[in-house]
DNA sequence: GTCTATAAAAGGATAGAC
DNA sequence: GTCTATCCTTTTATAGAC
């Protein structure tokens, strides 16, 4: 792999696993074995690496996280609960020491630069946008007045929400109660247009 | 105010302006007056500051949040969205540049020592305590059989996700349609108790 | 584009007088 | 308990040869 790719995948993982301020330029030459001058070739500094990686997320949102969730899933409501059982996924396997990237980088960064938050606002637009189609989809299953692209934000606050609380309790748990609230939500939803029609 | 409190007051504003890593020492000792050893001989590190900072909250949590929030506000259920408005009035306030100081550390610190952690889950624990015991007083207009701790914890996501969003893209109405979600949700939870009875 | 060495500043923490 | 001065490490970034 080429150097530039080398270094944002080693700064993505460790912004991931230590966040941005607790990552120092040293950890992320180390691990992406690359030298000082090499990554300051490419960036002109930490920041711009990170903006890298912010960059690096929304291209690959579609490759590196839905196909892989919806692979063999029809149902449009199903694919955002096999979504979301990606991140219980990561959850469970990292023992609940790491959660959604970008969320926690979005509460990280207090007043980050404008390009940062930017790219911050469009991983989570894109996140949004997916989890709204879906609902799109869902069709006459969902009232027909329903905001679709509100719902989708609050399905994208219950994980954040259920992985701040499970990370914080170290407890799967907490995700997955999160989880089922959000089900019977949608379930609620149905049943309202069901009645309604 | 004597010299610890002062410490704490000003390590709680900056953890909550800037968050923890990106404050130094020097930061807290310039905002609280306070010379380097006068900290030292009350805090062996800035870490126990931070341990410092996240006992306050938890003992400030009826008279700094809880009761002000619910001043005058006798409905159960209405003082749950009324500790909502308190958050959404903090975001107002500073632009939405800052919000849950608590769950921003949470995300903020991936690995913290285990006193950090206990303390932040305490902080979680006594916040969704609160809200399920309005919960549980508003007794017979929610569903007898409904879990009213998960109900508490999808609250604080609510709020959470709600000031993540409201951060990141700069605009409260995120904050305002997650709170819409959620009272949506306990109308239709309320409509539920109605038709089994 | 890559290498090593190093500058320049900021960071957490300590010493010791008062 | 408070003060000033300072140590030592880490951190970001640069210089300049190859």
């Amino acid at each position: 792999m080429d150097t530039r790719s080398r270094i944002i995948e080693a700064a993505r993982d460790l912004f991931w696993e230590k966040g941005y301020n607790a990552t120092s330029v040293a950890d992320i030459l180390s691990r992406s074995q690359v030298n000082s001058g090499s990554l300051y070739h490419f960036f002109p500094g930490k920041q711009d690496v990170l903006v890298g990686v912010l960059a690096a997320y929304r291209d690959g949102i579609e490759a590196m996280l839905l196909s892989p969730a919806w692979d063999g899933i029809d149902d449009p409501l199903e694919k955002i609960f096999a979504l979301l059982a990606h991140y219980r996924w990561q959850l469970v396997e990292t023992d609940c020491l790491y959660g959604c990237p970008i969320g926690s980088l979005a509460l990280e960064l207090h007043e980050p630069d404008p390009i940062v938050r930017e790219l911050l606002a469009t991983n989570f637009s894109n996140w949004t946008g997916a989890v709204e189609a879906r609902l799109v989809e869902a069709g006459a299953r969902l009232p027909p007045d329903l905001d679709r692209r509100a719902l989708a934000e609050f399905v994208m606050t219950a994980m954040e929400g259920g992985v701040m609380q499970a990370r914080t309790y170290r407890d799967v748990a907490f995700f997955d109660r999160n989880v089922a609230a959000i089900r019977d939500h949608l379930a609620m939803l149905m049943e309202r247009a069901k009645t309604a029609a």
